[in-house]
DNA sequence: GGCTTTATTTAGACAGTGTCAAGATAAGCC
DNA sequence: GGCTTATCTTGACACTGTCTAAATAAAGCC
């Protein structure tokens, strides 16, 4: 019985053929792997080829340096993200105020769960140089997600006219965010706190809406 | 004609003598120029000893290691912060209402201003394990300032007195954080467009605060 | 089949890093 | 003076990202 299984912190069987067959992959979700469970300063390419079970240089042929492997990590990470905010928009069975509820809570419990992964996402090592398009372009997928909520709330007259749902959608995100990474950087360590705050969060948010 | 001034990126002169002097402030203060200008990342030991003027090891007699430098030049951040905020909470001049929006502007400007010391006072990687005791008591002498604003508010009859000013305090400061980040990291771009979302928390956040 | 081209993977090398151990130097105190 | 302590230095080690040039396998074409 193979083990195909994602994690696996074995190292690769001496004997293998020249050719992987599909190195960007296993690199990544190595990547992955690593990043989650040691933070990202942990994550060196020597050992990730080791990991594998390639020499040193091997992963150039696949990224072009470090700097994008870790770009495609993140962009994993706002795939996953994107998944859930749509899965939450997208079911027919829920009102629209329960929606709110559950995008904010699932987005929080995957800063909260994935900790180094979001701050690899939202860092500035990535953000600062206008570089790795590809990147980008995941990560305002996942916020195009995001303001879609608002939009239905507006469509559905729930927003004063006057404020943008862009606006508001920017705002709260901003919010939620800052919650996020206060919570996962181990800044509001206490887990009962976390959540009171943003049940706080979420009410003061429906709030404004119902004015 | 001396020259005093913190901020130089000469290397100091060669024949200095044996012992420094206050080898510990020049080391911390040439990291906050370095961090502030170049990022975290761009700040080697031996770079920096060598700004300085001094051989690759003696940091170590001043910082057990590099984290220990970190965590004193995020604690300089810290510091200034409360400066910031107890300044606009002691004012007397100045009403509730003014205080709160000079506070959040004064905080989103130091972010901005020195973004890559942010992502350091905020980064996991001084928060992650629970080591540099005196830089989280700065952080949180920082935040205390913070919730004295919430405590006036409180005692003027501002808030619901079933708010604590505590929670309340946590939540509005995530919000703060959060768009502090997005704008310090490169996220929201469009100095404009942050002003705008500051001002539309700030005036939603009254909003709550008058009923 | 054999040949060429292309995609992958490799070893070797280099400059740079954090930090440990042992020794050198200066200052403070008696 | 001499002793103790604080301060700084040189040497060394293992580790890092990444460049260059070479080796290997696969794929396309005859």
């Amino acid at each position: 019985m193979k083990d195909t299984s994602h994690t696996s912190n074995l190292k690769a069987s001496a004997n293998q053929p020249y050719h992987h067959g599909n190195l960007r992959l296993a690199l990544l979700n190595a990547s992955v792997d690593i990043i989650r469970a040691q933070g990202v300063a942990a994550l060196s390419l020597r050992k990730l080829a080791d990991v594998v079970g390639v020499s040193r240089t091997a992963p150039y042929h696949h990224f072009k340096d470090k700097d994008a492997l870790l770009a495609a990590v993140a962009s994993q990470g706002f795939e996953e993200l994107s998944q859930l905010l749509s899965d939450v928009v997208n079911d027919d069975d829920s009102q629209l105020h329960p929606k709110l509820e559950q995008a904010v809570m699932g987005y929080l419990n995957f800063a909260i769960q994935h900790p180094t992964q979001y701050e690899l996402m939202f860092g500035q090592a990535l953000w600062k140089d206008s570089q790795h398009d590809a990147f980008r372009r995941t990560a305002k997928d996942c916020f195009r997600q995001y303001v879609k909520l608002f939009e239905l709330f507006s469509q559905q007259g729930l927003i004063n006219k006057q404020e943008p749902p862009l606006r508001l959608a920017q705002m709260t995100w901003a919010s939620l965010h800052g919650l996020a990474r206060l919570a996962s950087d181990g800044i509001f360590a206490k887990q009962d706190d976390i959540h009171d705050i943003a049940q706080t969060a979420v009410r003061h948010l429906e709030l404004i809406l119902q004015k």
